[in-house]
DNA sequence: CATCAAAATGAATAAATACGCAAATTTTTG
DNA sequence: CAAAAATTTGCGTATTTATTCATTTTGATG
């Protein structure tokens, strides 16, 4: 919790709370994919450094939400990874509106397939080659289908959001 | 260890090892690949109903070195997992008789890649979309070269199973 | 701004996991 | 084949992580 304690008096205290946990999970997600981090009071006391107090339950807590995964790396050590796609076990197909050009979005591991009307696969992957660097790594497209390759640590929800920007048929 | 004990007699005893901790490692694997197992203690069970016996101990060194992560699945629950970054290190491709029209079959991550006699990639990513819409979530097709993306918890047996049932020049 | 509902958090503790060490097993060597 | 070296394993336990419960904080609403 990111606080700003303001001692005006020896009576009155004001908080100001920075906007938080938010903070705080981005913060997570950048202390375990810059350095390499054994166990969990391990992270607070980074975190700490950073200026984030918090408990090791809430910290585990946050780990689940990020899905962040503990495992070993090639030094047998253990670390924490961001768990990638893999993790999603239930593959969520999300069809959209449209009935237009784009016709379905589904997601397996860091790929995304884009199912459009027939024969526009290829111009609707000039859109998103164009609109979604920040997102995608690539595309290719067939006749009816894109696959497009997620760039790590974007989740699903921002794919949809950066497609939804450009594609106006596209709609949570 | 996996022991087969034969007593033939009050005093001889001949014990046949039929190799050992590669087959548990193994079985690990696809334990967790196809079922949702959410602590050490539930691994284990599952491992001895197949005829492995060891305590948590020794699965907690097996899951190390297979790299196994525990982390959380969107229904909130924690499951194991293969650490992704080895799925796709062994970027095994698998080629096959044939001669006809499939070439090869290679796999890298959840992504399998055919390769055909050129021109036909086209036809037979249609007949891929076809009957392969269990293990594959969409297909796109160059002239000889065809990329499929393989649903997730579809293991790599699976596909070559399910591809092997409708063209017939695919043999295991 | 008082009040209710929802979300977040900490403290304590239960549950799960990793590790040191000694024993057992397997592999290597002479 | 015996001895030595290396690997594997279990037991006991330390360490680490998740969860319960109570409390606090945040957000929404009249």
């Amino acid at each position: 919790m990111y606080i700003c304690a303001l001692f005006l008096n020896k009576y009155s205290l004001i908080t100001v709370d920075v906007k938080n946990k938010t903070k705080r999970l981005t913060a997570i997600k950048e202390i375990i994919t810059g350095s390499v981090v054994g166990s969990q009071e391990e992270l607070l006391q980074l975190l700490l450094e950073k200026g984030y107090e918090l408990t090791q339950a809430t910290l585990s807590r946050d780990l689940k939400h990020l899905k962040v995964a503990k495992t070993s790396n090639t030094s047998g050590e253990y670390v924490y990874q961001l768990a990638p796609q893999i993790n999603e076990r239930e593959e969520k197909t999300s069809v959209f509106s449209s009935g237009n050009i784009l016709r379905s979005v589904g997601f397996s591991g860091n790929i995304a397939v884009l199912h459009t009307r027939p024969g526009y696969a290829s111009s609707m992957a000039s859109e998103i080659d164009e609109n979604g660097k920040e997102v995608f790594l690539g595309t290719v497209a067939g006749d009816d289908t894109i696959i497009a390759v997620i760039r790590e640590n974007v989740t699903r929800e921002e794919v949809i959001e950066n497609l939804s920007e450009f594609i106006p048929e596209l709609t949570k």
